[in-house]
DNA sequence: CGAGTCTTCAAACGTATGTTTCAAACAGAC
DNA sequence: GTCTGTTTGAAACATACGTTTGAAGACTCG
């Protein structure tokens, strides 16, 4: 063990636990002894708690935002000119996702879990982490979204994409969960990729949505205020 | 102050710190020093955390399902036979919570946030509490939604309430968050009312998309395993 | 081999948490 | 007014946390 796999073996406990339970609720002693590693590994290689948790989403997310840009560099060089369309923007995120390599087969949706969490949580070291560190590939993300989406507004674009967010981010990192649910009451299998390509309709059929309602339909007695 | 305000005291400080920081980055401490109140307090009317925040829930959650009963009592009513469609479905449900008399104008909020805390911060006692207390309301929603889209077999229905499920959490869940960002970055308010009108037909087209794609769209050069 | 560096280990530190205790203050009934 | 049950108060309890310490171990390289 030439250079140390103690900070992999904490690594992966921490992105599990931390996953399973949230990042307040996991302390280090349940991740190094789930590592079976020293308690003051984690601060010898690490510095603090919230260095770890930010270790563990670099892991990860640094070679994927890599993925990204160039899923992106050649959807846009396919369609030299023209945007690409909301459809091709969204699946090439998604296949970038799956396409990664894992470290086990529950790797994308305890990622997408940690990413939700990120978001839910309020630990704004994190979230300055985040926005500091992957600003770049979010924004090329999000100016793709604008392109793809000409017809919407700059507020009801906002607000779509938060929803597409966390119909993703929800589905994703509870999906184990979910498949067996499902596989116990309908007995169905159904792999990550299978979801994706149940979600991205979905969030595409969503995102270009006629125009908000400002009240309920006409078939309804009550008035939104 | 007849029968002890205390309790009030306690839950509206409660809530509210639940609401910004999370259940358990919240402590005893910080509520009963709000609430102005002893810290035995606490344990004394409620006898644990847990049991307060179950409390805190009740609290809204009781009168909420009340509502939202009477609701679907009027719905299918004015339906007489016939099921009521998907948007009337989705709409009464929305309009039970917009229109729940509030403590103060953010009450909606900070309810729309608690829940999607109870979904996403994984506190087992609290969905066990939830699961046992309201499955009715909840299981009579599930089977409108189902009489809403008989065009949707069982498995696509399922996997598109997740979505659905998922894009409100997520969204209730960090709102006040997202409405400070779309405050500074655009300069608009927005009130949840607001939110929901846009939540609702996002919903609604997703729900009825059309078919799921097995893979990519054809313009796509890389096809998904 | 042995000096020097990097890593592990058991133990402790200081602090914060949820909960308990028990006496004091209070309320309403007789 | 006094008694009884309920509510508050200040303090302590036990436990868990993140972090630090300093010595022991392992490894590298001359």
């Amino acid at each position: 063990m030439a250079q140390s796999d103690t900070v992999d073996r904490i690594l992966d406990a921490a992105e599990e636990l931390f996953a399973e339970r949230g990042f307040s609720e996991t302390s280090l002693r349940m991740i190094t002894s789930k590592a079976k590693v020293n308690l003051a590994a984690v601060n010898y290689h690490f510095g603090s708690k919230n260095a770890l948790i930010h270790a563990v989403f670099a892991r990860f997310l640094t070679p994927f935002s890599a993925t990204l840009e160039t899923a992106f560099d050649d959807l846009e060089e396919r369609c030299d000119g023209n945007p690409p369309t909301l459809n091709q923007t969204l699946w090439a995120l998604t296949e970038s996702a799956i396409r990664m390599p894992q470290r086990n087969e529950r790797g994308i949706s305890i990622f997408m879990r940690l990413l939700g969490l990120a978001y839910t949580q309020s630990q704004g070291h994190l979230r300055k982490f985040l926005e500091q560190e992957y600003s770049q590939p979010f924004g090329r993300f999000m100016r793709l979204l604008k392109e793809a989406t000409p017809e919407l507004t700059a507020v009801d674009r906002y607000w779509r994409i938060q929803f597409m967010l966390g119909a993703t981010a929800f589905t994703m990192s509870s999906s184990d969960a979910l498949r067996d649910i499902l596989q116990n009451k309908l007995g169905v299998e159904t792999s990550v990729q299978e979801i994706a390509a149940r979600l991205v309709p979905f969030l595409a059929a969503g995102m270009q949505a006629p125009d908000k309602l400002l009240a309920p339909p006409p078939e309804s007695k009550v008035s939104v205020a």
